[in-house]
Order: C-alpha cells, then structure tokens, then sequence
RNA sequence: GGCCCCGUCGUCUAGCCCGGCCUAGGACAGCGGCUUUUCAAGCCGUCAACACGGGUUCAAAUCCCGUCGGGGUCACCA
C-alpha cells in the first residue's frame, strides 16, 4: 500500500516537510533517520524540506552546535530548501530566535484558563519529580499547587518579575488521536502538566511546534518516537488555540542487541562518532533506511539519493528495529570498496597523519598504493591504522602468530625466500608469484604454508591485505628487512 | 506505577489493511562446500520464525479478546 499521500494544503509547489532536530544532545542515528526519511519523503513526492533547528533548550544559542548538526546532516547527504543557513521564506529557523512568536501564545492559553504559571524552581521541580519516580505513583499527578493560584494573582506576581514556568493545565492533558503517516491512528497523552515554556521564554518542543509549524505552513512533520508525548502536547496547544496540526510521522525507535533504545551504552551512537570512524555516509544513510523500510524492488543495497519514487513505493515500519553492526560495516566495506583509490585516498589521510604514520604532504603515488591494497579490508576508514604498520613502521607480529615463525619449516621457507629478494632490485606481482613459486619448490612446503609464514612475517596478522599485494607495494628492501626481524623474532621469545 | 508504542527465522524484512495461492518467501549473519594464491571477497548449498491462550470462521500469520514479553515517556541538565 505504501506510504499514504500527503496532503498538499500549501498551493502548486508541492508537499511541504518539515524537521525539527535539536542542536543537543548531538544528532544520533535515531534522528539522523527521521530526517532521512522526511528527505525521502520530499523528493518522492516533490515538494521542500524545512528544517528547523531546535535550539531554545538547554545551552541556548550555541551557534557551533547548530553548524555542527548542519554539518552532519549534510553529510549524510540531505539537502533542505528552507533552513537556518539556505534562509526561507519564514525564516528565522532556529527557534531561540523565535521567542517573539511563542508569546502570544503562550498569553492566549493562560487568558483562557488552559495553562497556568508554576512558580517553582528547578530544584523544586526536580525534588517533586524524583519523589513521583520512587513513589512510582499510580496516579496521574495533578493538581499542582501553582495550578489554583488565582488567574489575576499570577499575572500579578509575574509582572512584579517573579520567573516562571508556563504549563498546561491537567485537565487540558487528556489523549487525542493522531494518524500518524507510519504508524495509522494513534492515541498520544501530553506528560501532566506539561511544560510549555521556561522562565527565559524559550519554548518546549511541543509547544514549538505547535506554533511553528503552523506559521512554516508545513503539511508532514518526521520526528523520531520518542516524541511523541510531545506531539500530544502539540495537538493539544493546537487544539487550544484554534490551530491546525500537520500529519506526523513517527519514525520507529532503533534498538540496541539487548532491545534496549540504541544509545551511549551499545557505544557510539551520534551521526559524529560514526563520522569520525570513517563510515562511508552513503552506506550508514543505505543502512539506516534499511532499517524499517525495504525497497520494493527487494534490494538492499541502493543509493537512496536516487531513491526518487521508488520510495513511496513501499512502507516504512513501525516496529523498532536492531542496529546491527555487522550488517552496517557489511554495506560500508562494500561501499568503500567501490570508491577510487584516489577517493579514499584524500579520507584515509587525516587518520595516517593522526596517527603519526606519515607526515604532511608525503609520497602521494606510494599511499595510493597501500590504500588500493588495503581498500578490500576496510569497513571504515578509521580501520587503515590497522594496517599502516605494514607500511610505516615496524611490523608488530602477535605473539601468538610467532609460534608459527618458530617452526624449523618456517624458518626455512623465511630463509629461502629472503636469499632470492635480497637478490632483486624490484618486486612486482608477476615476480613476487614466481619467487613464491621458488621458494615452494626449495623448501617442499604447501604454497599455502609458504603464503601464511610469508603472511605473518610480513604484516604480522592472518588477516587483512594480501601478502602478494603487499609484497610489491613494500619492495624488495623492505621484504627482506621484515624478514629478517620475524626470523629474529622467532629466535627471542 | 500511569500513559503510550511494539511483538514473523539470530538480524533486517515479504505477507497482515482486502482471511484460503503460506507445507510462511527473500536478504544478511551462522554452518557446510567450491574457488585449490593464504585471510577477506565472490559463488553454491543448508539450518532457522508467525510470543502465548482463547474466540469468530469450512478456513487465521492475517479479524476480535485476553495474557505475557520488550521498549519509550513522565520539566531542564546529564
């Protein structure tokens, strides 16, 4: 059936969508995914992403945070038609510059009795909140003692200067249905009480969104799950004010392997840990969308940058869906290896040099050769230190690899085949195939034993590059230099 | 604890809305094999699921009810 049409209220230029992400905590996979989706969403349906930033919570106004969560979801490769940074017709677009719109409101909901001022402070707040937690009361909290002081009374004190919080009234907290675009018709209830603006004027995401999203005239608005009590506070505050709400789509959660939400505890979990690791941002965006959405064409790897139609093609899912990484280094490694040596090349870098491997501006032509050897081996970039002692430093054979090297058969594959390199003055593949060869029939072991000893000595590992592609890229030198140590190696412990 | 969301192979899913074509399909992982230049990649094969219990029906993964399980949220900050 796939994913319902919107509806276009907004005139000829097609649907219009809208995304909010907070500036912190920093954007993670969760989110990064709701906003891939609304991407999705638009160029299947032709329209414009609006992306608002929300930034009125927590440290206020902290301009980096929000070119870093730009930054981020451009580099996962969504583009947006209005936004902070591209400006828009309803411009500003981060809601700590917005202050001015909530206010009247706000004004309006506690004119009409359907929010009131709390005066309490954030250590009482945060008491009261602590003590419902362990009494874990079962029933609704209500009534709060700021609630019955008197309209007229509270307008006072607030004028005197007194700070406070505005709230919605509990009996304005009630469940209202929403037929949300993933999900189909659901019940949503505000948290009691819920908070609608602080003392700053600076609003709560709900009740944000109630506002905004009227005036930006969006018609599709993706949020990840975990909001959705924030949506009922939006539906409310709407409801209240005489308001539209626009369609909501609430992308399904992204779990750990325990089932527990995907976060800190399973380790990196921010759209800038994955960045830094090196993952290839079209495979983590392939991935992501994976997760609760299959193509209808029963791939599952695509570019979902030319997605276009295809995607309103099939459903997204509801379900809460595992982040898996095998499956995502599987995509990112078959990503990476897709790219061009000289790609990779100028990405690989920063890690070489961070790591000391290699100085600024070093032998370019003699890096793209490791990274082309190294390149079937990576399921992300970060990963080349793993393999730049082969070629910028000592060797470091596992002690538990020198066992093999002990061997007297070891010793004399080693021997063998250090005479015939020592010998030459250059080492392609065809060479190195054919000393290989040589070395198999002087010393009557398996090609493959000759293979894994010559392995070991020269990347220290079982795993990773071959040894005949790293052998021509190393040189005969280098070879015969590393061969000597594992013999050394072999003798010492 | 209140409220909300979710429940098909280990994982991602197809099927569910519109009951029969489902002895439940695919992919990934796992396992086995082939590629005999090793690890990896690639190719072939194989294992494996409708959470449970009631109902409705000639017929239920598909509809209804209940139970169980998992998760989310309950100001901000973390």
């Amino acid at each position: 059936m796939g994913i319902p049409r919107p509806m276009n209220t907004s005139g000829s230029d097609g649907v219009r969508v809208g995304i909010a992400p907070v500036v912190t905590p920093p954007i993670a996979v969760s989110g990064l995914r709701a906003a891939l989706f609304a991407w999705l969403y638009v160029r299947a349906h032709g329209g414009t992403l609006v992306l608002r930033v929300a930034d009125a919570q927590g440290p206020r106004i902290r301009d980096e945070l929000t070119s870093l969560l730009l930054e981020n979801l451009r580099w996962i490769g969504i583009d947006w038609q209005e936004g902070p940074d591209v400006g828009g017709p309803h411009a500003p677009y981060l809601t700590s510059r917005r202050v001015d719109h909530y206010r009247d409101g706000a004004q309006r909901l506690l004119d009409d009795g359907i929010a009131f001022r709390c005066f309490c402070t954030p250590e009482e707040i945060e008491a009261r909140a602590q003590k419902e937690k362990r009494g874990r009361s079962s029933q609704k909290p209500t009534g709060h003692r700021c609630a019955s002081i008197s309209a007229a009374e509270a307008e006072r004190r607030a004028r005197a200067g007194a700070r406070t919080f505005v709230r919605l009234r509990g009996d304005a907290c009630g469940r209202v249905a929403s037929d949300d675009v993933v999900r189909g018709r659901i019940f949503v209830e505000p948290p009691a009480e819920a908070f609608l603006v602080d003392p700053d004027g600076a609003p709560f995401d709900g009740f944000a969104s109630a506002i905004d999203e009227v005036t930006m005239r969006i018609d599709v608005s993706f949020r990840d799950d975990e909001s959705m009590p924030e949506t009922a506070v939006q539906i409310r505050v709407a409801r209240a004010l005489g308001l539209s709400v626009p369609r909501i789509a609430h992308v399904g959660e992204i779990v750990g392997p325990d089932g527990a939400r995907f976060g800190k505890r399973h380790g990196a979990a921010t759209a800038q840990s994955f960045r830094r690791l090196g993952y290839h941002p079209r495979a983590l965006a392939n991935f992501l969308v994976a997760l609760s959405w299959s193509h209808p064409d029963g791939l599952e790897r695509f570019d979902p940058a030319t997605l276009d139609r295809d995607f309103a093609r099939s459903p997204i899912r509801r379900e809460p869906a595992v982040f898996d990484f095998k499956a995502l280094n599987r995509i990112s490694a078959q990503t990476i290896r897709e790219e061009s040596p000289d790609f990779l090349l100028d990405r690989v870098y920063p890690y070489l040099l961070e790591g000391g491997f290699i100085d600024e501006g070093g032998d370019r032509a003699r890096l793209r050769e490791v990274v082309a050897v190294c390149r079937e081996h990576l399921s992300c970039l970060s990963e080349i230190v793993k393999y730049a002692d082969i070629f910028f430093g000592e060797t470091f054979i596992e002690v538990k690899e020198r066992k093999l090297l002990k061997r007297e058969s070891s010793r004399q594959i080693l021997v063998a085949f250090r005479e015939r390199v020592e010998r030459m003055s250059d080492l392609d593949a065809e060479g190195f195939r054919r000393t290989i060869t040589e070395v198999q029939g002087a010393t009557r072991a398996t090609r493959e034993t000759v293979l894994l000893t010559l392995r070991v000595a020269l990347t220290g590992q079982t795993a990773g590059p071959d040894v005949s592609d790293v052998a021509p890229v190393l040189g005969p030198r280098a070879c015969a230099e590393k061969v000597e140590r594992a013999l050394h190696l072999a003798h010492q412990s």
